[in-house]
DNA sequence: TGACACTGACTGAAATTTCAGTCAATAGTC
DNA sequence: GACTATTGACTGAAATTTCAGTCAGTGTCA
């Protein structure tokens, strides 16, 4: 991907952020880029797949605020979901650029698939870790590691929406998601 | 209000959980309503007020499908929380609308007291019935009412999320929610 | 010289907004 | 209890704005 794509495509991310995928103009995004509209259809051909290419873009930036590498299993999951929540301006960006693609694809059939494949990657993550949290002794054995990533990336995504409205600061949503993670984690298994 | 101004507001709001908030278009709401666009103009002046009365107005239809009033205080908290996933058009309706309103709020802030306001009030009613459940011996005594309440809502609008996006069934939402509610309810107290 | 990045000027369609004017109901006046 | 004045709901048609998308052409570099 040439300089100028993927400059296209975080200017893109960044006026969904701000104006919202239906908000999002092209001739914003070239404005934003410093370069003329036309340009976008050169490299995207139309506004959708602009779209497209910029909710994939967001999956390769997303789950990578943190590299949970060390600790236990439990301890990597509780910091991976807690770290979706964070001050950063580029977590937020990228929280707010993804709640509303989720939001546009309960309208919009043809984002579903993209939603899909990143929220099931993120799921996964999730899930990896929990088994590894079973391995080693952290996490019951009883639970089942697929249904728990579902439900905890599922939290994560409940909270998320209401720190971004404001409703809660980052400190009490994260407070929020470690709590609710640990109670699930820590409940006794079905 | 009118009766006119209300059945306005109602086929706004239908509009909007149909296409979104951004993709509401004032002709096909007064053609709803069986009315001339003019009228609506008549009457809110500009789109913009439409679209803010309108989602002012979501709140007037919000959380009334159940009003559990039988059995014990914890069976009343999952009952009222897994209700707000059915087939049911109408909650199917209200639950997008509720999500665009939700989600516009990230980019209005004038929204966000709405939002907030209705967000309270649902988190207040299941609060009081945990409260309750810790009255008639369901729920430990431990929990702190309030952060349950809080946890609880935020889970149930995120896995409310993955139904909408077609990424699970009604059926498989409503499990998720009751394992996950449980889980919490019944974790060790902090 | 050919392929590619890029632009400015433009178009067409769709949507919002304006406006002049109709109609029915209500209130005030003699 | 007829008569006008006033008001608010409402419409049809037209003006205006907003956008996605096109196209012919320019620069550039290998």
């Amino acid at each position: 991907m040439t300089d100028r794509r993927t400059a296209l495509l975080d200017a893109a991310v960044q006026q969904i952020a701000a104006k919202g995928a239906r908000g999002m103009r092209v001739e914003e995004v070239a404005r934003a880029a410093g370069v003329s509209p036309a340009l976008i259809y050169h490299h995207f051909g139309d506004r959708a797949t602009l779209l497209q290419r910029a909710l994939e873009h967001i999956g390769a930036w997303a789950n990578v605020y943190t590299t949970p590498d060390a600790g236990t299993g439990r301890e990597m999951v509780v910091q991976l979901l807690v770290d979706e929540i964070q001050d950063d301006p580029t977590v937020r960006t990228n929280s707010i650029a993804w709640g509303e693609l989720r939001n546009t694809s309960f309208f919009d059939e043809a984002l579903r698939p993209t939603v899909k494949e990143l929220t099931d990657r993120w799921i996964d993550d999730v899930a990896q870790l929990i088994a590894q949290g079973q391995r080693d002794g952290t996490v019951a054995d009883g639970h089942d590691a697929a249904a728990l990533g579902i439900g905890l990336t599922g939290i994560v995504e409940g909270l998320s929406g209401r720190w971004l409205t404001g409703q809660m600061t980052t400190a009490e949503a994260r407070r929020h998601v470690a709590a609710l993670v640990t109670a699930v984690l820590d409940a006794p298994v079905p």
